[in-house]
DNA sequence: GACCAGGCACATC
DNA sequence: GATGTGCATGGT
C-alpha cells in the first residue's frame, strides 16, 4: 500500500483539538464535509476547548452543519468537552499518564465516543498506540479474507494489533492506507479492480 | 434519484 | 444478544 499510494500524511488537522473535533465529525460523514465546518469553527474561534465549553448549542451546531448531523454532534463535541473540563481541567496534557486501556475505557464512557473515535482520538491526537477500525478496514479485511465475514470490530482490532508492532506511526500510516484503499477500491457495491492487496484471496461472498 | 460517506445511541424483539 | 432506526449534509 504505501508503495503504490506513498505517506499518507494522516490525521489532516493541525492541532490536537482540530484532530478530536474532526474525529467526531466524521463519523458517517466523507471528510470534504468535515473540512468545511472546521474552516467555519475556526473562523469563529471555536478551535479551542473554553470556546467550545462557552458556545450554545445552537451556535455551535450552526457552525458544523455541513458535516451533517449537526445536532447529535454538537452535543457529542459538548459531551466530549465537558468530560475534559470536569475530569481534567480541560488540559489534553492531564490525559498523558493515564494508561492506554484505563484512557480508552474512559473515552467510551462520553456520549457519542463509539470504538472508532475513541481510537482515532487515541492515536491520531494523543500519540497511543492502537489500531483504528472503520467500516473501509473491516470490509477490505473481510472481502480479502483476512478475517471471518462476521468477524466484529474487536476481533479485527485484535487481529492487527497481534500482528503489528505496536508503533504510532506505524499505526497512523497503515491505517490512513487502508482508507485510501477503500476509497479507491473497496467501495460497498464496487468490484475491487486495481486493488494493491490483489495478492490477497477474494471471498467474493462478501 | 439512488447510493455513499473515516458512527453511534437507543428502541425493540 | 442481535437487529433496526434516527440522525442530515453534500458529492458522485
Amino acid at each position: 500500500m504505501l508503495e503504490a499510494y506513498g505517506p499518507q500524511g494522516w490525521w489532516p488537522g493541525h492541532s490536537r483539538p482540530e484532530i478530536i473535533i474532526g474525529a467526531v465529525l466524521t463519523q458517517n460523514t466523507s471528510w470534504k464535509n468535515v473540512e468545511k465546518a472546521i474552516a467555519q469553527l475556526k473562523a469563529e474561534g471555536l478551535l479551542d476547548w473554553q470556546a467550545l465549553g462557552d458556545v450554545s448549542h445552537d451556535e455551535l451546531a450552526r457552525c458544523i452543519r455541513s458535516a451533517g448531523y449537526h445536532n447529535v454532534k454538537a452535543k457529542r463535541l459538548k459531551n466530549f468537552v465537558r468530560w475534559l473540563w470536569q475530569n481534567h481541567d480541560g488540559a489534553l496534557a492531564r490525559l498523558a499518564d493515564i494508561p492506554l486501556d484505563a484512557l480508552r475505557r474512559e473515552l467510551l464512557t462520553i456520549n457519542g465516543i463509539g470504538a472508532e473515535t475513541a481510537d482515532a482520538i487515541l492515536l491520531y491526537a494523543l500519540d497511543r498506540p492502537t489500531f483504528v477500525i472503520d467500516a473501509y478496514t473491516a470490509r477490505i479485511a473481510r472481502r480479502h479474507g483476512l478475517i471471518d465475514a462476521d468477524a466484529d470490530g474487536h476481533a479485527l482490532k485484535t487481529l492487527f494489533e497481534d500482528h503489528l508492532p505496536a508503533d504510532v506511526a506505524l499505526f497512523n500510516e497503515y491505517h490512513a492506507l487502508l482508507v485510501e484503499v477503500g476509497k479507491r477500491h473497496c467501495k460497498p457495491t464496487a468490484r475491487c479492480e486495481g486493488c494493491p492487496l490483489e495478492a490477497f484471496e477474494h471471498n467474493e461472498t462478501v
